[in-house]
DNA sequence: CTACGGATTTTCT
DNA sequence: GAAAATCCGTAGT
């Protein structure tokens, strides 16, 4: 399938979270594909955004890639153990991206099995399966996506996103997860997950 | 199914 | 030195 254009991310951060919905992450392993449909996204907006690493125009080693240009995968680590992906919207020096919170497992959901669990697909038991994508940091594990994927291009051909297929949504808008320490930010209304989808990680 | 507390280490102050 | 865009196991409903 196709993959999204630059063009696609350098627009208003709050509009692609929502078309990103329904899209497909894939990362390349060995030749082998991993892909899940995104299920759930949070808007981060840069300076006027409390919850967002860049709060404040705040630029870091760390967050320096959300000051580049859009398209481009920015990889953190949380709570010292999780890694977390993002993608970068809007143009350079605006430090805007999205934050991807839940896929739903697609392909090589096998060796996500093994990621995540050590196990085979045919021995996860229903919670398992259920948490193989469900979240942000465990979505990092099944695809093996880790720091050091940051700053990978999204128009390369590791990882990347494409179109997906024609379906239609139903969109649910509400508060951001994991975010108390935000003040006025946390009832920001950046979060969106796809209706009754069940690798949303929360309702 | 939900709720709670502990784990663990990078990052910034 | 404290906080952090989280997850897991266990216990309870």
């Amino acid at each position: 399938m196709k993959k999204l254009s630059r063009d696609f991310y350098n627009r208003d951060t709050i509009t692609v979270a929502q078309e990103l919905l329904g899209k497909y992450l894939v990362h390349k392993v060995d030749g082998e594909e991993l892909a899940g449909k995104i299920v759930e996204v949070e808007a981060y907006k840069g300076p006027l955004d409390k919850a967002a690493h860049s709060y404040n125009n705040r630029r870091t080693s760390r967050n320096e890639v959300m000051y580049g240009e859009a398209g481009y995968a920015y990889v953190f680590i949380i709570y010292g153990m999780y890694d977390c992906m993002n993608v970068v919207t809007t143009e350079k020096e605006r430090p805007e991206a999205v934050l991807i919170r839940a896929l739903e497992p697609v392909k090589g959901i096998d060796k996500m099995a093994a990621n995540r669990f050590g196990k085979e697909l045919t021995e996860l038991n229903k919670r398992e399966y259920k948490n193989l994508t469900n979240g942000p940091g465990k979505l990092g594990k099944a695809m093996k996506i880790t720091r050091a994927l940051n700053g990978e291009d999204l128009l390369g051909d590791r990882l990347y996103i494409t179109e997906g297929h024609v379906e239609k949504l139903e969109i649910v808008t509400s508060k951001r997860i994991g975010i108390d320490y935000a003040e006025e930010a946390i009832d920001f209304p950046w979060r969106f997950y796809i209706k009754d989808n069940k690798f949303v990680s929360k309702i």
